[in-house]
DNA sequence: CCCCAGGAGAGTC
DNA sequence: GACTCTCATGGG
């Protein structure tokens, strides 16, 4: 087992694993475990000190993008002078964007739309208990995101079964699209207008669920995912007029470009938090 | 029992 | 291009 011990004000693991972009994670003793693919690590914060636990530290290190400084991101956002996008960075300083799995991220985001957090939870962890990889870490069973071919492998009533809904077909021919040799992690490559036109080519992905696929899963920071969440604090607390998603999210991209991914996530978190 | 959730596809005009 | 309807299912 090795370890990384980073400042809290620099990693706050509940802001940082519970603000909505990743779903696999588990509040376990004082801290949480948090799988990625096959991998574990369990984090706990103390002192002051956030550590970071894991036989694969530099996969984590990676994950939790720790060579980013985030002191100069917050402070170009400070820039802009919005009251409520300030608030929003005040109330989560140690929130970090995290550099997760491209396709794990896209099947998380199709089980996404229409949907809850708790039940995507719910739904992707079925997923992997029936289909991934068992892990033993610290003492406790996880399972791993299960491979495409695994995932292709399953019928339409094996989905409906887990309780997915109608995005059982989605997952299904996603599955077999990128089992069929489709090189899906090769777009990482492509600007992110490029990538998202490739992204709505694909059955049940639109252009919320692209937006958030490029940004949680390719790291590209101009994507602003307008979901229900946005869209209402965008007209409530940010003065806006537009009323069309694709719209709000064009508007706020060409606002606070290669920090909207960023923008996004602080305000995002903060709205869900005050309506808890 | 109701409305809602990190929406998208299909149909209509 | 713009509405509108429908799609399962659990949370609150």
């Amino acid at each position: 087992m090795e370890e990384i011990t980073v400042r809290t004000e620099d990693l706050s693991v509940k802001e940082t694993l519970e603000c909505g972009q990743v779903f696999r994670y588990f509040k376990s003793g004082k801290g949480y475990t948090v799988i990625s693919l096959n991998k574990c690590a369990y984090l706990y914060e103390e002192n002051g000190f956030t550590h970071i636990l894991s036989n694969d530290i530099n996969y984590f290190y990676n994950y939790f993008d720790l060579g980013r400084d985030y002191s100069k991101i917050k402070q170009d956002i400070k820039s802009f002078n919005i009251e409520y996008l300030d608030k929003s960075v005040e109330a989560s300083k140690g929130l970090r964007l995290l550099r997760q799995d491209p396709v794990e991220t896209a099947f998380s985001f199709i089980i996404s739309q229409n949907n809850n957090i708790k039940r995507i939870q719910n739904s992707i962890n079925k997923i992997c208990e029936n289909c991934g990889e068992k892990l033993e870490f610290l003492n406790e069973t996880y399972y791993a995101f299960p491979s495409v071919e695994t995932l292709a492998d399953k019928s339409v009533e094996f989905y409906k079964s887990l309780g997915l809904g109608y995005r059982n077909e989605y997952i299904l021919r996603f599955a077999k699209l990128l089992s069929g040799g489709f090189d899906f992690n090769s777009l990482c490559n492509f600007s992110t207008p490029q990538i998202e036109k490739e992204l709505l080519k694909i059955h049940g992905i639109g252009k919320k669920v692209a937006d958030c696929i490029t940004l949680f899963g390719f790291y590209k920071y101009d994507s602003f995912p307008v979901d229900t969440w946005i869209e209402k604090l965008y007209l409530e607390n940010l003065g806006g007029t537009e009323k069309d998603r694709k719209k709000i999210s064009e508007e706020l991209v060409s606002k606070f470009k290669e920090l909207s991914g960023f923008v996004q996530q602080y305000l995002f978190y903060y709205k869900r938090s005050l309506s808890k």
